[in-house]
Order: C-alpha cells, then sequence, then structure tokens
DNA sequence: TAACTTTTTGACCAATTGGTAAAGCTACGA
DNA sequence: TCGTAGCTTTACCAATTGGTCAAAAAGTTA
C-alpha cells in the first residue's frame, strides 16, 4: 500500500473504537495503567477481549491514544490565552477555563494525574516537547505583563502551578471534596479563586 | 490467649514489618493498590513473598495499615493550627508545613492523592469519622477570625481546599514540576505560596 | 445472489497473580 | 546440649492476566 494511503475508518470503526477509548477513560483513570484490565476495559464497552484487540494493539496502545488525545484538550486553555488582551482578564479566564475543565472533564483530569503521579513513563517526550514550550512561552508573557505594572510582582511559574493544582483538586480529590462540602462545588469555587487570584495578581 | 494480652513484638518484627511498609509505600504511591503485587513488594523489601504474608494477612491488610498510619500524619499540621494564636501567622505557618510535608513525605501524599482518586475505596469511613470533624471545626475557627475582622472575608472550605491542592501539588506532580522548573522548587514556592494567602487574607 | 471484505467470536496459551502448606532453619533459654 | 518458639523458604495452586488464532458471522459490492 502507498503511503499516506490509509482509506478512512468505516462507521463501525468510528463507532466501536471510541466506544472503547471512552470505557478505557473510565478505567484507566480510576485505576491507574496497570490497576485496568483488557476484561475491564471489555465489559465497560460492552465488547469482547478479541475484539478490542481487534481495533487496538494493545493495553498499551489504547492508553497512549488516551493520553496523546488528552494533551491537546489539556493544553487548549493555555494556548488561548491571549498576550494581547487584558493581563487581569486573560488569567482569571484562564482560571475559569480550567475550573470549567475540571468539572466537564474529570476523567480526563484524573487520568493526567495518574500519570505524572506514576512519574509520566509514557508522557514525559509530550511533557518536554508539548508543553514545556508552550509553559515558558507564557511565562514569558507574564513576565511581560508584571514588567510593564499591570500586574503584580510574582513568580509567573508557580503562579500557572497554583492555578493548575487549585482548578484540578476539583477533579481529582472530587471525592474528599464531596465528603466535606456536600452539593455542587462549582459556583462557590468559581467564586473563591476568582477573589484569590485578583487579590494575588491586582497590582 | 486472653484479651488485651498480645505479647509485644519482637526486634525482628518491628524491623520486617517497618521493611515491609516501606517498601509498599514505594509501591503502593506509585502503582496503586491494584497495579501493585506481592512480587513488587517482597522484591523491594528483601524478603520473599511467603515471608510477606507471615507478617501480613494479605495485601490489603498492608494497604489498610498505611492507610491507617498516613491518616494520623496527614491531620497533624491541621490540628496543630492554633485558635488562639494571631490568624495570619497561623495560617502561613498551615501552609509551610503543609508544604515542607509536600517536600519531606513525598510518597504518602501521592497514596493518599491516588486513593482519593479512586473514589476512597477504603478510607471513605476515615474521611468522614476523622477528618470532617476536624475540618468543619477549623473552618468554624477561620470563620470566626473573619468575622471579628482578623482576616479578609473568603470561604473557608476553599480555602483550607486551595492550601491543599496548591501544597501537595508539589509533591504529585513533582515530575512535570520538575520538567517545567528544574532544580529545588520548595524555597520559591514557599515565597511564592506566602504571597498567596497573604494577599488574599489581608483584611 | 455470489464473492468478497470486514467484524466478531470461542477456544486456547503462557505468564503472572494472590495466596497456602509444610518442611527447614535459627535464636535462645533451660 | 537440647527443645522449642519464632522465622524463612521451597514447592505448589487456582484464578486472572495480556494476548493469539482460526473459524464463524455479518456486511458490502458486483
Amino acid at each position: 500500500m502507498p503511503e499516506g494511503t490509509e482509506k478512512k475508518p468505516s462507521r463501525i470503526q468510528m463507532r466501536n473504537r471510541s466506544l472503547i477509548l471512552d470505557a478505557a477513560l473510565d478505567v484507566f483513570s480510576v485505576h491507574g495503567f496497570r490497576g485496568t484490565t483488557l476484561d475491564q476495559i471489555a465489559e465497560a464497552a460492552g465488547l469482547s477481549k478479541p475484539n478490542i484487540l481487534y481495533y487496538f494493539s494493545g493495553k498499551e496502545e489504547i492508553h497512549v491514544t488516551l493520553l496523546n488525545q488528552l494533551m491537546e484538550t489539556w493544553l487548549d486553555p493555555l494556548v488561548e490565552m491571549d498576550a494581547d488582551g487584558d493581563p487581569l482578564e486573560e488569567l482569571l479566564a484562564y482560571v475559569q477555563r480550567k475550573l470549567d475543565m475540571a468539572r466537564d472533564l474529570p476523567r480526563e483530569s484524573r487520568l493526567f494525574a495518574g500519570e505524572i503521579i506514576q512519574g509520566a513513563p509514557r508522557m514525559l517526550p509530550h511533557l518536554e516537547a508539548g508543553l514545556k514550550p508552550l509553559f515558558d512561552e507564557k511565562c514569558a508573557v507574564i513576565q511581560r505583563w508584571i514588567n510593564e505594572g499591570k500586574l503584580a510582582p510574582v513568580d509567573p511559574r508557580h503562579l500557572v502551578f497554583s492555578i493548575w493544582s487549585t482548578t484540578q483538586h476539583y477533579a481529582d480529590f472530587d471525592t474528599q471534596v464531596r465528603v466535606l462540602m456536600g452539593g455542587d462545588p462549582h459556583d462557590s469555587a468559581r467564586q473563591y479563586l476568582v477573589q484569590l487570584f485578583s487579590r494575588l495578581l491586582t497590582p
């Protein structure tokens, strides 16, 4: 077969691949890579194990596929942060976008957390090649804003870390949050985080 | 054997039990409960698998023992927060104690994170019975401080969440932090977090 | 409908898993 | 020195694991 001529996937292929990936996300995000079995994925997807292996060459390929997909989604809000916008507005909008993601994509957040906790064995290259340059670029933007006197002086790197950690906390530690708060923390969390970062960053 | 007469553990028992628990902490904190095997623990501890099972009745008992030990260590800094001290000082001291724990006990932090991410299947009772009352008590203290005008008005619950998340981030996401920062983040993180919470809480 | 391709399945496999049983070893007091 | 309680190991098991394979079934197309 000539290069670049992979025929487009059939309807069945599309459906089953996404069925599998969705099921795998459920399981991997809770039990991690080693703790997840193909049988669990198969049952969650409503397919037989050999059928799973018809679409993916193995457990690892499923995991890697999820991680690759995740990377884009994950970086997107940071990409959107506009160097030409109003600094405080841009950062607060970023905080809120990340908080929305914690609410809307908790499985993805946990999958990512699990992978990093493990030492990112399958994601280190992505972090180096994908995240690092973007992180440096955006930190430089924030530093510029600070130098221009538009933000209070803070370490941009730790600022970004604290935005990540405070927002993702509501996805990754959802169980704990629910035990301690009850009800939906989202609205009160948004209000609190806006307050937190406004106070920090207002010059 | 009469009740309450368990004879005190021998020197060998002490040594091997703690050898096992230390090894298990290494493995569980990275791979989670399901992802960890007794063989991994045995090898890390330098003991044979049946020997492990001479000291613990099974994988689950090792995990539960670690979780129980952890609970005390984990709550300790919060317990120490003194309702009669200076509000801002107390809270900033708490932040720094938590940050020190993230540096000194990263395995414990990851073990806890993994358990919560999984939905706390073996810790829910502990959260309800141990953490919740303490959390409520300390939130009430913070609220009192706010009512007395000694702190800026914030939601105490989210304040505590943000202290937990920002500090534990440096343990749980250590791999990511190292990729993005290089070097030891501890000192600059301390400086940043003190700034963050000072700004938020100063009336 | 016949010929073909894609999808699905049941049977199977070697390796790994948590765990057991019993024999053997070791430290130590009498 | 011997006995014995405590510790360790060897050999083993049944269940589960990730994965294979050939054949059956289900679509597709001529």
